[in-house]
DNA sequence: ATTCCATAATACCTTAAAGGTATCAATAAT
DNA sequence: ATTATTGATACCTTTAAGGTATTATGGAAT
């Protein structure tokens, strides 16, 4: 038995006559005949009752053509699936950060992905929480490592770190952490369009501590914010885990252990879809994350 | 695609080796090889990284495995089921019944379901309950008509008729309906091992008559009862729905109105088995069966 | 490093079977 | 009774599956 006896017969099944049957399938009358008795023959049951003018399904008939629906419908949804998995490990796999993401961790989960999947093309792109957002729902992005909150019921996502804020001064800058001191400072952050929830968070942040912070200067991404700093154009407020990222700039990180107030950093990706390249990603990403987090504990 | 295709990766996804898996499947190494390459060219997905050397399934040719397992067996299923089918309603159809059964009602099933399968063979069992039980659990039986109760968990029984009990008497007999009068009669009834559970529930109505039957004779199926009967050998409890089955022979039948003893009769057969031909069956004999209760009444 | 073996790929031929054409036979409608 | 329709049959053509011989290449042994 061959697919095609499957194909045909359901076309004969479905249209109830050989020659119109055999048209819809672009073949002619008698090989089509031949194919179902084939068919027949081998099943040992007979598909049709048919005389020269009337055909019509047997019991047996009306039992197979749903098996073969089912089959056949079966078969479609594997292609599609084998596509799917072949398109996600050898297409390319798109991959959003925001700024603060370690740049580290991100190149060993690269490389790890590059041994694995030879095929796969890796595209990086740095862009805002709001952004990715979009892009991960318009499947213009794989996968994403952004801040929470997210409303979306189209993503899947998985909690990567917390994250608690500190005080970012250039070296040698005397610094005290009370509301008095830092209300007379001059604040660097990020735009608060761009990521306007991050900006409350940080909001929150300074409220416990007393004050509202005068934001003279804005950046879109965290090295650029540093820089600003180390270069005593002002203060910022940035989460701890930055700290690590620029060993090499002059700066002073200071915590603030007593208020609880974090961003929670999270890795999201579209739901339901079967992904290798995407599962072995999300895996090397959380062991080389979570190795860094040791690090620094 | 055809189904050769699938049947060819399976096995070299199975043995990761093209000429062992040749081998296996009868055929020659190269077009092995090229019927692979058809396949990966149609899906448009390579499912074998493969040197001269070592053959490795990708990840969507593990995935496709899977895929092709499942759709293999899926279609052996579909085999079997329409073999199955193709059994029911063209071999024979094997129907057991207890010598009480309408034999009008029974024949008017037959001509329905020859009209229906044309190619089905009826084969009639006349057999006790008990017998009955042991065929249809050793698939022996397609269909029994049988009395309650039933202790078998592989059959499926569904209720036709409760059957009360009446007196039968020769015509032109004298006859009370009391106690006094019944122990001194002689009594014509089944042979208790033969349907043990109907012989209880006889003594069960007679005992609430106030007496227990002296049985002189017995028989193995009702018509032979009625003939004693009608013969003067002695006087019989039966089940009222005999009454109208044997017109011809000079019999008085009394009912006892008062006295809830009444026997079950069922249709039993075996659990899941999808049997087209013992589903219409069901449905004629209880059309049937019921125009008969519907005339009685 | 060289040789040898194992194994998939390639080229080309053979054969089986799918598909086509012409025709027949049977049935239902007129 | 006649005709049109339609599945079956017979036979031919073409496609593609399968086979044989050979090559190319990667891994193992020397």
């Amino acid at each position: 038995m061959e697919l095609r006896h499957l194909l045909y017969f359901k076309a004969v099944a479905e249209l109830l006559h050989f020659s119109k049957a055999a048209v819809q399938l672009h073949i002619s009358q008698p090989p089509l005949t031949r194919q179902i008795k084939e068919l027949e023959k081998e099943l040992g049951v007979l598909l049709f009752r048919r005389n020269n003018k009337r055909v019509e399904l047997t019991e047996a008939g009306t039992y197979f053509l749903k098996e073969c629906d089912t089959l056949i419908r079966q078969l479609e949804r594997s292609k599609q699936l084998v596509k799917q998995i072949h398109e996600s490990t050898s297409g390319e796999f798109k991959i959003g950060y925001i700024s603060s993401t370690p740049k580290t961790a991100l190149a060993n989960v690269l490389k790890a992905l590059r041994q694995r999947y030879p095929l796969l093309k890796t595209r990086l792109y740095e862009a805002s929480t709001s952004k990715q957002i979009k892009a991960l729902e318009e499947g213009k992005l794989d996968v994403g490592i952004i801040r929470a909150p997210i409303h979306s019921v189209q993503l899947h996502i998985e909690s990567l770190d917390l994250d608690k804020f500190a005080l970012v001064c250039p070296v040698n800058m005397p610094y005290e952490l009370n509301a008095a001191w830092l209300k007379e400072q001059t604040f660097i952050s990020y735009n608060s369009n761009y990521a306007p929830d991050y900006h409350n968070k940080l909001l929150d942040c300074c409220n416990r501590l007393g004050f509202y912070p005068e934001i003279m200067h804005e950046c879109n991404n965290m090295h650029s914010i540093l820089c600003m700093v180390e270069n005593e154009l002002g203060i910022a407020l940035v989460p701890v885990s930055v700290k690590d990222q620029y060993p090499y700039l002059k700066l002073v990180f200071t915590e603030f252990s007593n208020i609880h107030v974090s961003t929670e950093i999270v890795l999201a990706h579209h739901q339901h879809t079967i992904h290798p390249a995407l599962n072995y990603f999300k895996q090397m990403y959380n062991s080389f994350y979570n190795k860094n987090i040791d690090r620094l504990v």
